[in-house]
DNA sequence: TTGACGACTCTAGAATTCTCGAAATATAGA
DNA sequence: TCTATATTTCGAGAATTCTAGAGTCGTCAA
């Protein structure tokens, strides 16, 4: 990922309302929430929730498919992997083991002490 | 790491200025630069810099000790792990197989082909 | 075709962020 | 003390972002 594009995934997720959906959308998993339900679940206007669904949208993170009336929102977990290997050559350039931790934490199975998951 | 915190460091490092000025201190390690330093390698205004200085101070993600005249500035690795760990959270919440490949590509050595560092 | 519904677009005002000139503060050396 | 250097703080204008009301578009069912 260039650094526009890191510039323009983190702009869209620093804000408290795209964060919360963001983060609604990686619990939802592959079948993803309609905008409806993510309206509902957050408390957010429509119109509101529509442009930061947009921003969210633009930067990649998320993905839209419709159904019916609706418009199914899901995670796009590929793009916050890119993302997040952006900022881990940040975190660790020339200093490998400042992100070992963090690889450990990730290895982890989800049910182990510290488990990122 | 707290939503909050997680929104200001994001918020702090989605602008390119500061982006480039947190990666030169991550490639200048814990020895650091002077803002002056930092002013001539990214070639902003001295105020705009100490501006932007403050804002990565404020997140957390920058450290700063007074030496002589100078002031001397390094990146935060903890503060940055935190919010990549904050951040993997959302990523494979649920589903752990998401994050494996970040996990492999920071686990291995820089010179390895795809690794992170 | 009509009505209802779900979602998006347009628009404008409020709020925030960004940048930079000017001034202030802190330190070192003569 | 006086001067030079390094950095920060102040203040204002420009630009951007945020939010919400009103209206529009697309889809479904009768």
């Amino acid at each position: 990922m260039e650094t526009p594009d890191a510039i323009t995934c983190l702009s869209a997720l620093a804000h408290e309302g795209r964060m919360e959906v963001f983060r609604l959308l990686v619990r939802a998993g592959p079948e993803g929430l309609a905008a409806g339900e993510i309206a509902q679940s957050t408390g957010a206007l429509s119109n509101t929730l529509s442009t930061n669904l947009g921003i969210l949208s633009r930067a990649g993170l998320v993905a839209s498919r419709r159904d019916g009336r609706s418009i199914i929102y899901t995670a796009a977990f590929g793009r916050m992997r890119e993302l997040l290997a952006f900022l881990m050559e940040d975190c660790c350039a020339g200093k490998p083991e400042v992100c070992a931790p963090l690889a450990a934490m990730v290895s982890q199975p989800c049910s182990a002490e510290g488990s990122a998951c």
